[in-house]
DNA sequence: AGTCTTGTTAAGACATGGTTAAGATAAAGT
DNA sequence: ACTTTATCTTAACCATGTCTTAACAAGACT
């Protein structure tokens, strides 16, 4: 879960964005107060900040400067006047990046993972990229928030692979971990036409499969 | 003195900024044809790269695509298109910012210096950048993060390789190491066609190998 | 009975590793 | 410098084992 601060005297912008940013697995903490911010931030820990610089009563490159003393942290501006000089001003004192109010929350969203992607490379924003999720309990497996029709023996070969993405597993291990299949190690035949039946319900192309990979002389391999 | 590559058609507008950029001691190579600019990328070490996007007769996002799939460089999108899709689907690609044209080129100098400012104090912050990376859990190979697609035979030695970097490993200790290839000590010529093969899905010149070495009448050296 | 699911089979599509031969390259000999 | 020789590269091809897939059979469930 990524978090930012959020410095925004606009309450009402300041919710469209955290509903909007909420749905990327983004959670944003709105302070209309930069001061209540800039200790929030000595507290918490934060991913990024978003500041408005057209705060009433005082220079957001102020806080700008106070932030990056103290914070190695990446800022994005976010501002009514769009001149150059405030720009350039802006990002020469070291933010990131400066977006002119106002602005598509789309934007917003690619440009605060563009700045984290560089910043750490690691953070990724597991859930929402997840196509494939495997509910055990109601024993369905969704691709893209739909759920897959499949039979018994699918489901169970499949959500074997969900949970061991990324892992090369062999025949006989699907067979060890399966109750479905007839525990004949011999009939690696018929586990073939399941991979195949598999591949026509969540493939796009099954002769060129995004997903579900064979690792020829191993197994398969399942990437999300 | 920082270099830039810079892919624009325009070359009149190629020559304003050079001209500008100079001033801040930026020097600025431009190639009016995309493919070159990419060949000169592969010859030459840039910092930084502007892409113009509204190319003639492609997609410029192919380009950008294509930069990010062999270099971890910054890139920086200029489009004559300002409309949001675009935006967004440059910056989930992986480019670094996107600044519609026209725009001011003191606006394009803060921006490039901004980005570098974060890539090198990002690049400085990971101590080792190992390029490849060997996971024996998965059988995979990664180079750059990216998972080299690799059979079975080329995994086999290119993972003995990994495992002894800098060392020479001859021929022999390939064959007694790896259990896939065919054991017999004569058949050294098909050898050669798996190095090949290797060479060619990581080195960029195969003629002039940057990792995998050979060491005439001895065998081969691994470097990172 | 009728539908759905799983397993069997067999043809053939495919990837892979090996073979070969021509050519490139480097070292050694003259 | 030149030729010779040994070594290595590389493209094209082939044999082989592996995997896919369609069609069908057998069984299970409604």
């Amino acid at each position: 879960m990524t978090k930012i601060l959020m410095v925004e005297d606009d309450s009402e912008l300041a919710e469209v964005l955290t509903q909007y940013l909420l749905k990327f697995n983004i959670e944003v903490t709105n302070f209309e107060d930069p001061f209540l911010g800039l200790s929030a931030l000595k507290i918490n820990t934060y991913d990024l900040v978003i500041l408005d610089l057209t705060l009433p009563g005082m220079d957001g490159l102020d806080v700008c400067k106070a932030i990056l003393e103290n914070h190695d942290i990446p800022i994005i501006i976010s501002s009514a006047r769009s001149d150059i000089s405030d720009k350039v001003s802006a990002l020469q004192l070291g933010a990131d990046d400066y977006l002119p109010k106002p602005y598509d929350p789309r934007e917003l969203e690619v440009r605060i993972k563009t700045i984290l992607r560089r910043f750490n490379k690691s953070i990724k924003t597991k859930e929402e990229k997840k196509i494939f999720v495997l509910d055990e309990e109601k024993k369905t497996i969704k691709k893209n928030n739909l759920v897959l029709k499949l039979t018994a023996a699918e489901y169970e070969v499949l959500s074997l692979f969900l949970k061991r993405v990324d892992f090369i597993i062999s025949r006989e291990d699907i067979f060890e971990h399966s109750n479905l299949l007839n525990s004949d190690y011999d009939n690696v035949g018929s586990l073939s036409v399941i991979i195949n039946r598999i591949r026509h319900k969540i493939e796009e192309n099954t002769k060129d499969p995004k997903y579900l990979h064979t690792i020829r002389g191993m197994g398969y391999k399942f990437t999300q």
